[in-house]
DNA sequence: CACTCTTATTGCTATATAGCAATTTCTGCC
DNA sequence: GGCAGAAATTGCTATATAGCAATAAGAGTG
């Protein structure tokens, strides 16, 4: 239970804790006492008093003492709210499905007087390090920077968005991938496919790999044997959709008669490929999609997919990033939110 | 000499000294090289860093060094820059266009050490009044919001995109919709059609009246007569399209050999309805987009449509930005830029 | 030449301690 | 009670030192 943190940020949260309940009220004791108190030295209690002061929450006056700032709203507030795509997601937030997650975040937060800053162009998260014009951030981005978010957690409420981090104290909000993928194979099976290709995404991250198992476990639920030549490992670009197609029309055994696309991008990349070697779909091979971006009801045909709820999403993302503005512990708080499918043309009975 | 200052201000102010004169460029000595050099305690010269990188002066990395934070902007900007999108605008900044605008002015933003903040989801400009976080905005708007940026502009520089506001003193970056959309009719001509149907926008601003004029010009320069029951009164959506289609299809002369479109989206819609009516394209009917949205290369077939120069869009809106932010008068300057004509496989020589 | 393992460097945390200057509090005297 | 002087308290500066985690650089190794 003795996390990982530095000592003077867990005495930092106990004071703040403290004031918070009321067992310290004005005068704090002297930095001496406070260091035999908590039982550290009495620089590591001066680091935590310090940053306090930062913050605004208290004051010091030499030869007086330590004080709690009694200020209401603490001016410190900047209202705005920032959002962070890892520089390694596609098209970044020119991408389908994150614009509409950037859209649904800055209508919520709107609601409640906020702007939304966009950081989407770098490597790393430096660019949030230091930074005093955001309230707090919601971040969407690869495993690879989880260490960068251990350290921005420590002064920047923070949530995150589709991956877990490793480290289960960070809030986040996701969907059940697993599930989502679980029930679209299921759904196929439904229609008597029974060799459903499937075009994963780079397996790198929860959200990629939570789909392929659903994928698996749907075979499995249905006594349907694996077959690692049916699984196409792709990007999430179009291109790898398209790559994919082009591969299962080549197999050996034939074209499977289904396949199941991690995301919309990659179906309508192999849609593309199948039309263009004038094969029907669905009536020759049937494809299904996950996220519903907005093109997806709109080509032809129109896709099946998992649509995410966004708005619900950009909601949960939001209150849980207020409450931990706001002081609110919501530390361990992982809300994990249904996808749902949407039947629409692209999927069929299965041809005999 | 010996100062009464604290030894780490004034090791704080040599370093500081040192930076100004050149004596340290890029990169310090460690920290226990530098109390050496100094000859002060390993946490004295600590302190001193830290606070210059609490300024903003220094940047360090654990095991990579103390570096000096090249960038010299005068202490009041935000550093912050808005974009303003019209509320009106279909799917906000989830819009294949715009997001790829945004997300184009973000990467021009971000180079100069700004960040974007987003403005979508409002009736009107209010929320840019009064906004202290910005240092100056970028605005894509409809006319009805003309008398609100000439508030703006009074004490905000503003760069317009896309329409240009009556009031010409405003500057202003778009592309020549008119040649673009006369270009490809003309292309879509030279392919042998005769009879090309319009789909247009709004005709609220000059953007979707540009386009239109730009169509009929291409006519009139070819000599075909103009038909007003070959332009459909769309509204940028994927649904205005779909209905397009639908009215061409039905048309008692038949429906014309090629649809020129006023964005891709409504293209998108259109050929959906064609392609449902197991009409092919480009062989029955040729369909050509505007705007050269993400999805439009990798639909089946692929999109020909007019491809704005996004990058150079938000750089020539950036600079000019910036240019009115330092105070430099650019009123009155209008960036033009010409869109590029992308020829795929949605459009091919008429049948005979 | 590529790869692995080791070593060195770096900034960060933490502890212990000492003296300073300013102020408050206590003490004793009248 | 009033007041001067002593003592205690307070936060601030400064030093010295030790170990940590992460990374970069170097040294071998195949």
């Amino acid at each position: 239970m003795s996390e990982n943190l530095p000592k003077y940020l867990r005495v930092k949260q106990k004071i703040k804790d403290a004031i918070k309940d009321g067992t310290i009220v004005d005068k704090l004791p002297g930095e001496r006492v406070l260091a035999k108190e908590f039982n550290v030295a009495y620089m590591t209690i001066r680091k935590a008093l310090n940053e306090l002061q930062e913050e605004g929450i208290l004051h010091k006056t030499t030869t007086r003492g330590t004080f709690v700032s009694h200020r209401k709203m603490s001016p410190k507030t900047t209202n705005n709210i920032g959002f962070f795509l890892d520089s390694g997601i596609r098209q970044g937030i020119s991408s389908p499905y994150y614009s509409l997650v950037f859209k649904a975040l800055e209508k919520t937060v709107k609601k409640a007087g906020f702007n939304l800053l966009l950081f989407s162009d770098s490597e790393d998260m430096n660019p949030l390090k230091k930074q005093k014009k955001i309230d707090g951030v919601i971040v969407c981005c690869f495993p690879r920077l989880e260490k960068q978010i251990q350290e921005i957690k420590k002064f920047l409420p923070i949530v995150l968005l589709d991956n877990i981090a490793s480290d289960k104290s960070i809030p986040s909000v996701t969907i059940n991938n697993f599930n989502a993928c679980s029930e679209s194979v299921a759904y196929l099976i439904s229609l008597g496919h029974k060799r459903i290709g499937f075009i994963s995404g780079l397996l790198d991250s929860d959200v990629c790999n939570d789909r392929l198992n659903g994928y698996l476990d749907a075979l499995y639920q249905h006594r349907i044997p694996e077959d690692d030549s049916l699984i196409f490992k792709g990007d999430y670009s179009y291109e790898s959709g398209e790559k994919a197609a082009k591969y299962f029309l080549a197999m050996p055994g034939g074209a499977p008669t289904a396949i199941m696309c991690a995301n919309d991008s990659m179906a309508i990349g192999a849609m593309k490929v199948i039309q263009e070697n004038k094969l029907n779909i669905p009536a020759d091979i049937s494809v299904v999609g996950f996220d519903d971006i907005e093109v997806s009801a709109r080509i032809f045909p129109a896709l099946t997919t998992s649509a995410a709820p966004i708005e619900e999403i950009a909601t949960e993302a939001v209150n849980m990033l207020f409450s931990s503005i706001k002081g609110t512990i919501i530390e361990y708080k992982h809300v994990i939110l249904p996808a749902k499918l949407v039947i629409r043309e692209s999927a069929s009975r299965v041809k005999n």
